[in-house]
DNA sequence: GTGGTCTAGACCACG
DNA sequence: GTGGTCTAGACCACC
């Protein structure tokens, strides 16, 4: 499970790990069912203390991707019907494609670079 | 100069004055040689403390959006030639994408978006 | 003997498990001298590890809800004289309370619901 | 602002300190606005970790009950309009008479300290 | 000053 | 084996 965290990053390691996992059940990389792979082994793999994955393995709970089971793990849970409010989710296109405007960027490349990742991050999840 | 802040939001209150400013520039609504209101005019207006706006205001200068003058003012700049390094701003992007496909639409549905905030965001500055 | 889990619930398997015959003893539907399946039994219906109920089987002996005998089952005892510390108790009743409160509801829908509940819950055995 | 914790108590510390903060806002002893003393502080005074009294903040503030801002405090929202699913309420209200029925109570005796707990709990909350 | 994150390491609860 | 909780103590971000 290809998972990595930069400390550079100024998001928090456990949110990172969130993210990323997010990402990866968007890709249909993770699919329903699907245990992950220990808090431990991640945070070894990872390089990072333990409690930072158990944290993240506790949000991907409450936002309701996946089922945590003690003595059984994280197993991924179907789609969830609601998600963030579209509110949110516009909030952060805009601030994503305002940053793509003042680096100068015209319509036709950021639509096209939106294409790209979106090839990238959810093109085939759907219909695998 | 319409700025505003959401107590409610998760980003820290001198990120969404940043966020704001950068918005309002790259809309074309701040011109460059501009001179933005007074910390203290803002942070009265916001309601905010200070503090939070000099702190906005520092960060819009190291980015190299305005030039901060001792006495009088902070004056927006030319556009600079580059913003964040590319592989930030295509980060961001990935992660407003991700959440989008995770909250179900489509690969036209998530284009029409972007092409409506684009038109909200970048009217008039966006070929430059 | 009606008894299900819920893989969602907060609760723990084993405790589930505790509660549900505990309801069955309370409802008069689990009389005195009563033999509960085995736990081989139980753990094949409700799909679940022996272990699980097995604790869960050791933990109402240990309450006194039931004697368990090598090799012949665990029998449902006669009702014990003194169960859960009354402080204990109340202190699980107002937890509950709370969150009735919390969810808006009045005393008189509360108390309503109180009674609904006890006749659903303490049906044959309640006034022994 | 009275909050204890006990640490024979199967619930984690944590969890006790969120139950009793709700506990608190449903008797409208914490009122909307007023901001919660800091962690910290808390934390010194229950003898616990400061770390501790951080997850039962960040707790509440997930579940609505407070808006923690970064550099000034958690204080206490309005009303929320969603709760826990009925059905969650129920079935923890279910366990709680349960236990008391077990204890031999009749509904008679049930009903009585479920109205004292009502004014203990929430009876002055609401129209104070 | 405030809360947030992370680490190291211990111990517990669950299946 | 799994995840959950707690501590001690450090450091950071925000106001």
């Amino acid at each position: 499970m290809y998972l990595t965290v930069d400390f550079e990053d100024r998001r928090p390691l456990y949110q990172q790990v969130v993210d990323g996992i997010k990402e990866l059940i968007a890709r249909g990389a993770l699919k329903e069912g699907v245990t992950l792979p220990s808090v431990r082994q991640v945070a070894g793999d990872l390089g990072v203390n333990l409690n930072t994955i158990a944290a993240a393995y506790r949000q991907l709970q409450e936002e309701g991707f996946v089922a945590v089971r003690h003595g059984s793990g994280a197993v991924v849970k179907a789609r969830r019907s609601e998600t963030l409010p579209e509110e949110e989710l516009r909030k952060g296109l805009r601030a994503a494609l305002t940053g793509l405007v003042l680096a100068g960027l015209g319509e036709r490349e950021i639509v096209a670079m939106v294409r790209q990742e979106l090839m990238a991050v959810g093109g085939k999840g759907g219909s695998r």
